[in-house]
DNA sequence: GAAAACTCTTAAGCCATCTTAAGAAACGAA
DNA sequence: TTCGTTTCTTAAGATGGCTTAAGAGTTTTC
């Protein structure tokens, strides 16, 4: 667990041994059940969390009463309501795990400690951050060029195995479309 | 020009006189006339530009031959392909200037420079991305929760002037719509 | 191991938004 | 000042995807 973090960290930027034991302090592991709440909507966000294992939903719920899933999170992966945990305001947002899961959480206090003590945590969030835009802008593009029909395609074609650990119709939320109509889709 | 881009700095990070002079030092100044391409699809997006004044979109052409407009941007805002500019990769979209302006560039292997020299740099962009994802983010929120008509209305209430400063059509372009369906929401 | 709670499918009817087309108005260039 | 181009409007017809509803599987819970 503390080892996944180095690694992902050492994909990213250069860190020394101590380096690493002073950022990998601040952290604290949670671990949460299939359906627990890691934030309610209205919340404030206190923490950044790594995706140790398990698989969470980021949503919410609109004018309707329906959710929308706006993204996963599995190993290897950041989550947080980045606005929410940011201005320390209530999130418009609730991040549930839909798998058990366990995850390394960082304080906003303590992040701005770590980026005080040394530049390179500024740098790794500031790559994380710029792969955040390049997928969230690369979805957002993928869904205004195809139709329903191809978004659910090119999800199956490059996620194969994510596919299979969501119900279906959390898929069909996440691709912006009712279950009924994926279901008649996937006859096809 | 050398001033706004050091006021907008100073808003986010603390830089000293040397600090900014050394920085600035790596920027170029860039004039377009209205109608020009900043970027072209295909292209790689060599530079970071800071809009010093003037008005630019980011669009690309669905497989239906039309635009879609992703982004505008306007004085003291960022723009540029980031995946392109990150990854020096060609772009899926371009840029354009929709009236005459004037830019700061800063070219990736610079920007790359400025960061080894300065963890400030670091910082900043960090911010400036987090920023990003924020308005990505509340987009796309938006647009999910809303009706067409409230999308309009919603643009039309938050920034009212900048509204005035494009062509309807490529409004509607940005908001989702046709720009037929748009006029027939604007008679009410 | 039965009841309750989810999950997926099917089908009919509906509606928000698009497409197409054509004319009017405004703008821009020479 | 005029001609061409761009922009905006209007209206009719088409449609992708939604809603509703109901039933059949499948898990979860006690």
């Amino acid at each position: 667990m503390r080892n996944m973090l180095r690694q992902y960290i050492e994909r990213k930027i250069q860190i020394s041994d101590e380096g690493f034991d002073d950022f990998f302090s601040y952290f604290k592991m949670i671990e949460l059940k299939k359906r627990e709440y890691l934030l309610e909507e209205g919340k404030i966000c206190r923490n950044y969390y790594f995706v140790s294992s398990g698989l969470l939903r980021t949503f919410f719920i609109d004018y309707k009463g329906k959710d929308v899933i706006t993204s996963f999170a599995v190993e290897n992966w950041w989550v947080t309501d980045i606005e929410s945990f940011i201005l320390q305001k209530p999130s418009q947002a609730a991040i549930q795990a839909l798998e058990s899961s366990v995850l390394l959480a960082i304080s906003h206090d303590d992040l701005e400690r770590a980026y005080a003590q040394n530049p390179m945590i500024d740098r790794l969030f500031r790559l994380i951050t710029q792969n955040i835009v390049i997928a969230l802008q690369n979805r957002h593009n993928f869904y205004l060029k195809k139709s329903s029909a191809e978004r659910y395609q090119g999800i199956v074609k490059t996620l194969p195995k994510f596919v299979q650990r969501i119900p279906q119709h959390m898929l069909a939320s996440y691709l912006e479309m009712s279950p009924e109509y994926l279901s008649e889709l996937r006859k096809k």
